[in-house]
DNA sequence: GATGAATGAGGCTTCATTCAT
DNA sequence: CATGAATGAAGCCTCATTCAT
């Protein structure tokens, strides 16, 4: 990635914003072109079709995430605290570069057969099994009910995120300032860790 | 609906399980209209465009899987049984009707802004809300936790749920037998129910 | 054929004068669509697309030159007045229907080599081993010097005719007058012949 | 033409063999660049576009067999022992040099009449020519039967020449052993011959 | 000389939609 | 109601050519 032309760069950068705003079959190639101000062709230059660009874009944006989560699980605290990170931080990742999680929430199920069949499912499976690592680490450790398969317990927990943001960006749930968005955190790791039932 | 032509029926079937299958870009009218046995001159005979199909496909998946959620909501047993009962029903319509629940995750409210701010958002909304709802009478009841925004607790389950579902429908969450679908949904309810934490 | 649509008749029509004109890399298909006097797309609603259409010119033209290759060699006389009957029928083409004889002459190899695998080449073979038929039919009946390979005699005569025709074609060798037509028919059959004829 | 630069000369190089591969319209100058091991930029550096890359690859492949032919013309024996030579040699750079040959065969004369009124219609006529004074010649000697208008003969020893050729390019005629090629020269030799020859 | 990034017009192809029958 | 021929705008992609280094 050392000495990546920068043009290339601006592509990617200007596809994260106009597939966020467009979605990818509401976007031309001319508006990705246009808003990264450089000639049409070079799309074609730097990579090989729409898909291709929309396949790295979202290879980028996931491998961005992915370390993320990674470095969280790395780091410090016990494993609901790291689990409760994961959440955190995604709802953070939104506040600051909407447009990329826009990108990764609204078009990851929208692309055609192939593709998902190919790459972007790989990554998908790829930050499935690694939320369920951190879950089955907080099995061992005794914090998580063991009754849980990791796997379940991944997707329910990104599902859960997943739909938390899309109604965040939807504006039903609201997060418009600072105390919003930490009440909103607060929930959706609440609603992870905890469950919906008050007994107990 | 009484005396609803024959056709425009198959219609309605053909296109829930065309894009269920490649999408609703990834498919032509003259796709819909050739699993459906017609002319494709049939198809604006009975709707307007392409996307009223699409409406009008969501609009009849969320009625029904909407009417059964409320059915749910009316009947017997604890807020929290209630809410379990919408989950298992999930999966059950997932294995009954796999091609409606495909179009209902993947081409659901994941539309960019400008292009649908109607009808189906609009579906969308009402069925967070229907189960937003479910969760205040359960805090009401004094079963679900008060901390918990209903909405948020809605989406939280909804999502939770969806990307279960669609670890399902990849594989990735087997799903195979009778005993693994009965297996998933437990892991399903347990985690929107009590969370992913141990102790407590 | 019967019922074929006008509209794809004039669309085949139209390939014909647009390629000869043109040649099949100089034009476009609009070029094609606005000869025949239908709209764009109408084409594609005919042939899967530009190459499909050129194969399917081909073959009618060709399909032309051989049936009347055919009745010739069903027809009275002997071999060798059989054989000229195909020289002068080819000349007698160039002048009434010049525009289809440049497509078969000038196109013929010109195309993507997949194509020259195809039907297209199918269809030159089939004429090859026709006038090479013909050819045997003169040495059994003692008529053409048993020596000449039928193949290659049948390459001879239809090259020779083919590069006179062009040569016709481009003004070389003139055939403006219906004398200076006749003479040329003349001179091909002289050529041809007399290389064949076993006698002398 | 001395001093002349080793990469200028690859690029001819590679070009008659991509052009050959491929047809002109069906290959692109980053393939001629490619398969010459330079970059593309610097086809632009030694040839003006790839129409004057045609050309000039058009003009050396002429003007080698222009100077072969005017060798044998100026050689020794009979006219039809020249002229059969041409044939021979013809055959012999088939398989010595078949890239070359298909070049010159499918890409020559064959162009529309707007494209290509230029310098590569000219070198045909030079050829052509060329052998209708050698037919002149054997006419003058009495070895050629005087009533063949030379043009004539020229092209139709030339399309004979030709289509043989080709069909011995695409092995509707045998040429892969030594013998079979010698058979082939014989026969080609034959039917152009003794069509041209006045005894008898 | 040599490189290859950058440009952008051109043309094929798709497909939603209309319309005559 | 039903058909499918007809329309044409839209957009992806190619590739000859230029240009800065």
């Amino acid at each position: 990635m050392l000495g990546e032309p920068e043009k290339r760069r601006a592509i990617l950068h200007a596809a994260v914003r106009v597939f966020a705003e467009k979605g990818y079959h509401g976007c031309r190639i001319a508006d990705v072109a246009r808003q990264a101000g450089v000639a049409y062709g070079l799309v074609y230059h730097y990579f090989r079709n729409k898909e291709a660009l929309l396949e790295k874009v979202f290879e980028e944006q996931w491998a961005i995430f992915l370390a993320a989560v990674r470095a969280i699980r790395e780091g410090p605290g016990s494993s609901s605290e790291r689990l409760a990170g994961v959440c955190r931080f995604a709802v953070d990742v939104l506040k600051t570069a909407p447009a990329a999680v826009r990108v990764l929430l609204l078009e990851m199920a929208r692309t055609p057969n192939v593709v998902r069949a190919g790459h972007t499912r790989q990554t998908f499976e790829d930050a499935l099994h690694l939320v369920a690592e951190m879950i089955a680490d907080g099995q061992r450790a005794g914090e998580i009910r063991r009754e849980i398969d990791p796997v379940v317990g991944a997707a329910g927990l990104l599902g859960a995120l997943e739909l938390s943001l899309t109604a965040m960006v939807l504006g039903t749930v609201p997060s418009g300032t600072e105390a919003e968005v930490e009440r909103a955190k607060q929930q959706v790791v609440a609603f992870v860790l905890q469950g919906l039932r008050a007994d107990r």
